[in-house]
DNA sequence: TTCGTTTATCGTCGATTAACGATGATAAAT
DNA sequence: ATTTATCATCGTTAATCGACGATAAACGAA
């Protein structure tokens, strides 16, 4: 059917799956590292970097924003983007939690 | 355009991005936690837990085990889904190693 | 062999995504 | 008042996703 159920998920669940979405394509992968390692940088810094034109990184910065893993600052003409750091302590924690979950070996088959 | 670009970018990149999109839905995130709780389940208690259809259930543990999180093994007629371990693994690394990126307070503007 | 159970796959649909170029908006600089 | 630089948004195209029902395939049991 054409109707998501994301609803009927937790809302742990939903707001797991909207961090590691927005970290489901390289270009935001890439975009976040960039920005970590710099600590901020106006979009056409980024948009040098990556091999994807301007608008697109504009689409995927837009994304970042809306998953609330990055935030931009109007400077002037240009615009600043940082790491959302309280986005970004949240995404470790989740995901942190998630995959902290320990799989001990299983129990009824041979995996 | 229609042609993506993934290719483009770094094969770390592209491995986490596979991985974090694993984890984009949140049917997907409450199987694996399913599969963490108990260690192992066959599809049809999986179908149960979930507010979505058998096929459906059957989709995301095909996209599951393609990115490596989930593995299958056949027991009779059912089948036994339990957590890849390796693939788990990893995907703590990756994905611990991206956040654990800590952004200090930005340089150059107010963020 | 045939039946019931279980899971996978197929076909379909609407929605969403990724990407681009072109255009629009804003602010500094001339 | 123009120009220039920078970034966002719009419109478009094609691919992918999410979901379902229906069907097929695999297996154990009768």
């Amino acid at each position: 059917m054409a109707f998501h159920k994301r609803e009927q998920f937790t809302a742990a669940e939903q707001e797991i799956a909207v961090i590691a979405k927005a970290l489901g394509h390289p270009a935001r992968v890439a975009i976040l590292q960039l920005l970590a390692q710099r600590q901020s940088c106006v979009c056409g810094e980024l948009v040098m970097e990556l091999p994807i034109s301007q608008s697109t990184v504009s689409q995927h910065l837009k994304e970042l924003k809306a998953a609330g893993l990055v935030q931009g600052e109007v400077d002037g003409p240009r615009v600043c983007y940082c790491i959302d750091r309280a986005g970004w302590d949240r995404a470790r924690q989740l995901l942190g939690n998630l995959l902290a979950e320990l799989p001990l070996p299983a129990a009824g088959c041979a995996c």
